[in-house]
DNA sequence: TACTAGTTACGACTATGTTCGTAACTCATA
DNA sequence: TATGAGTTACGAACATAGTCGTAACTAGTA
């Protein structure tokens, strides 16, 4: 049975080439590999199997016009870490949001995030 | 290399268990076999299996005294909360604690649980 | 003591994720 | 046309996760 499209989320190097494709559009794989290889050392062919991979899945689009393939990512940024917020608060916050959040914010979160958050909360009131 | 123990990232199966340990306290193969069971069809020994990973992990401890061995969670529910979160902010969030605040919160987050978030943002404050 | 129900331990199997070597292909250009 | 650099495709190898059957062990009791 296929899976649903949404239902698929990206394992953990998935989601650092998807980080890649949404910092610089689409690109090509030796162009991608380029990219991860200034934090990791990773083989060409290794990036471009997980990109195929990722094709399979739907977790990216592909142009095939010219021989060297362009990747861009399926989704958007936003959509996607939606997507795994939900997950983890589904797995290990018992299904709530406000949990998370309170635990997401602590000692350590800067003043600057506090009043980028409480923006967020008088909108939202509004 | 043995892994840092606080660097362990409990699998979605072990999450599933530990969900169980927190809220029941320390229980035997069989008392949290059952619980799982309301939820999901697992055979006995894969439960059993999992613990016995689980502790070789050191993500339970267990009590061996008697013949059937008690199992209990190494790390408070509160711990492994901030450790999934802070992965999954690292991970997906650029390391953007308020990235993930605001994706989390949304038009459905209801009043009372704006209330708390304030509430939690004035106490760090001071 | 012998049986048996309940338990742990072990190992096999399947699925998925990650890595990469090598073959096959493509196209510009010598 | 032939070569070679750059590319994709394929498959193998290994690791981890999840599942469960079966063996081995334990302790109460007939």
């Amino acid at each position: 049975m296929a899976r649903d499209k949404s239902a698929v989320k990206p394992t953990e190097a998935e989601l650092t080439l998807l980080n890649i494709l949404w910092q610089m559009g689409p690109a090509t794989v030796r162009q991608i590999h380029e990219a991860v290889s200034t934090t990791q050392k990773t083989g060409y062919t290794t990036v471009l199997k997980i990109l195929q991979i990722m094709h399979e899945k739907s977790l990216v689009i592909r142009d095939e016009t010219n021989r060297a393939h362009v990747y861009a990512a399926a989704n958007s940024e936003m959509h996607t870490q939606s997507s795994l917020i939900k997950d983890l608060i589904s797995k290990a916050f018992g299904g709530s949001t406000s949990k998370l959040v309170m635990r997401a914010i602590d000692e350590s979160t800067s003043a600057e995030d506090i009043k980028d958050i409480r923006q967020l909360l008088n909108s939202l009131e509004k």
